[in-house]
DNA sequence: AAAATATAGTTGACACTATCATCTAAATAT
DNA sequence: ATATTTAGATGATAGTGTCAACTATATTTT
């Protein structure tokens, strides 16, 4: 097996799992949507072109995140003082609640798939990916 | 940074690289139309529910990028002496010559991505892989 | 200060990936 | 002979991702 393939199947192992596992969670929301309310409460009062930048995304695709967080009431919006054209994004109680169950959820399925794995391996994957992904965006 | 955050953003490249150099490659066929293609050249009269089954995908996807390779005459189909239900499925000339180009391409990709890695050290990665996949798996 | 340019966010359009449910025709099991 | 299963086809729908165009505001240039 090659490269491309390990990584295609283990990924597409991993989309449908934690897909699975968010309905089971919250039935609204989809994976992107999760990674977007994690970034938001890492970065704390973050625009949403800093989390189409911290993402990799394409702006349109965060702000339909976004709308979408907030009509749930996980994320609210606050005029930015500073600029006029953005607002000020923030987790409310059940976004914080919500990133929380989630990252147990999260840490339970890297438990499974760390099964009989040596910390310092599962150390060298991370490293090697990141590599990996640094050589192919040097072209 | 984690697994989950590596992984994903590793395969965010990969998948847009790889869809960028298929749009130079063939404009109208998208990376699951090259793996189909690819896998039909390996299985050789496969059918479409053995497709399926390799690509560990849903039956009426798999369905559909068959009928879009026929369209395009990479693939003819025909039918299954053994069974009238289904047909089966081989590569055109054009078809082979696309899966040519394609693994050049591949290759090329590769090559860049595992630049300055030890071939012991990518080898590991992909064995880690599936051993990750496994474990996902035997939940 | 006025004009030109750049940026943040919004929206429409579209492509790709994926799955579920349902239908038919044929194959297989009971 | 009948019931069940399977292969493939199709409609509906969800999720991911990008591009282009637009408004309003901010910044830079002249």
């Amino acid at each position: 097996m090659n490269l491309n393939e390990a990584l295609f199947s283990l990924m597409h192992s991993v989309r449908s799992t934690m897909l699975l596992r968010l309905k089971q969670l919250d039935k609204n929301l989809s994976p992107m949507h999760m990674k977007s309310l994690k970034v938001i409460s890492k970065l704390e009062e973050s625009t949403g072109q800093q989390l189409a930048d911290f993402l990799g995304r394409d702006k349109a695709q965060i702000n339909r995140l976004i709308k979408e967080l907030v009509k749930q009431k996980m994320v609210t919006k606050i005029d930015n003082p500073k600029d006029k054209r953005s607002q000020l994004l923030t987790l409310t109680e059940s976004g914080h609640e919500l990133v929380k169950r989630f990252n147990k959820v999260e840490k339970e399925l890297f438990d499974i798939m760390a099964l009989n794995i040596e910390p310092e391996d599962l150390q060298a994957f991370i490293q090697l990916s990141q590599k990996l992904k640094v050589n192919l965006e040097s072209i």
